[in-house]
DNA sequence: ATTTGATTGTTCGGTATCGAACACAATTGC
DNA sequence: GCAATTGTGTTCGATACCGAACAATCAAAT
């Protein structure tokens, strides 16, 4: 039985704190689970907790002319969900949902304004992380200006198998085409060439990632480009 | 003649600071003359200053497959080139490129670090443009994926303007064309076509915007949203 | 087993942008 | 004044994606 015990979190932010601080932390934390679809924030909306996920993560949408959205953001058990909190600002400006099902420890705002201001290493963490979700988001900015749907969706592929630690995950065309900002048809198109390369295979709802290095090949370079900036990043972590 | 007795700074972001705040910053702040193509940080680099733009403004360009670059981000008088450095992060994602010429107050980024973590209204102030900015960027992410020329180029005008005080500002079809991330060809069509509806007017290298209000009309409502938050952001300064 | 709903596959004509290339016009330097 | 440089206008065929619509398939519920 996992809990009382357990020192270590699955939550790779939390864990790069000192284990005294994260011990206090623990007892404001509160698990919850997260289901697939849910909406922690909606855009514009106040931000009432932020999240540390442990094996679900959370795609971060911009709307665009009060309808269609783009995704700009995927964060997982690396991250926080909340940044806004970290730079004074208590309203999200984007939709937070919940792309793949799992666990997370959430904190009141409130709780975690206070924490924050006291624990230095939380703020390195939470700081370091917001430098890091930028860097993504303006990855993604110059992605969707000169990549074709097939190494996007290959990129998100990726980054969300990173994220979900398995080689398989529950996903839609249509859902897939709503995260890229692209129509279903192009999604289909682009993942039955993935299929016909043997780099995927999907049934109804479920992709399976057959040939990693392959479909890094087919992305385009913005998915490694992002990747080392993490990987830099918990490495020296903090630089500075 | 200017410098001594002036209290006000031509950068919004210093301005917001109490007085007395302001004035021992001042002691530090070194006056520069930014050139038109100058670049700041190179991609990856070293930050060595930050930068707060009295009249001039900054593009934040991010590479793609080591050579193409694209916009994500304009920063005027409003905010501070260096952002990363209140992440506590000394190195630049982004290229920063000087894009209209003018005076700005930069501060090495040692003494930086030491005002930053002495003052905490200098603190909310950036990281509030902090946050600003990255609502910037996530929008240049959704409107590069689904406006066209026309509508991303009227966005880049309108925002140009607004950071350079005037309805005329110079810059080339060539260079707009690296920032929009498209090719000349584009950005040639799109400003005839604005020409022909008598909303601008140009020759060689100067841009002048005839009816503001038409432009928004034809700019893609990013223009408005980003703005919108700029403009909510300075009035409650800070929320919370 | 049959129906129902969800998921995936395919087609159509139309538009925006691409890469490459060339012609012309205005400014600058000599 | 003339040449060189810089900036702008236009063309070509090709490609990626659009909106709309319809067909086929799978999975679960009755």
């Amino acid at each position: 039985m996992p809990g009382a015990t357990q020192l270590a979190s699955p939550n790779r932010l939390l864990d790069a704190l000192p284990r005294k601080e994260f011990r206090t932390l623990l007892e404001l934390l509160e698990p919850v689970k997260l289901a697939f679809g849910e909406i922690l924030y909606e855009s514009h909306a106040k931000i009432r907790h932020v999240y540390f996920p442990n094996d679900c993560f959370v795609s971060m949408l911009t709307t665009v002319d009060g309808g269609r959205a783009a995704e700009v953001g995927l964060i997982g058990s690396e991250g926080m969900i909340g940044v806004p909190m970290a730079l004074g600002v208590a309203v999200s400006p984007f939709r937070a949902v919940v792309q793949g099902g799992g666990m997370a420890l959430r904190l009141k705002t409130g709780a975690f304004r206070r924490k924050f201001s006291e624990s230095t290493a939380l703020k390195r963490e939470v700081f370091l992380f917001t430098h890091l979700l930028m860097i993504q988001i303006a990855q993604t900015a110059a992605c969707n200006r000169f990549h074709i749907v097939t190494q996007r969706m290959a990129r998100w592929m990726l980054m969300t198998c990173d994220r979900v630690n398995s080689d398989e995950f529950r996903i839609t065309q249509e859902f897939l085409a709503l995260m890229l900002g692209v129509r279903r048809v192009g999604v289909s198109a682009a993942m039955s060439r993935l299929r016909e390369r043997e780099l995927i295979a999907y049934r109804r709802g479920t992709v399976t990632i057959l040939d990693r290095e392959g479909l890094v090949a087919v992305a385009c370079g913005c998915y490694k480009t992002v990747k080392d900036a993490y990987i830099k990043a918990q490495t020296r972590d903090g630089d500075s």
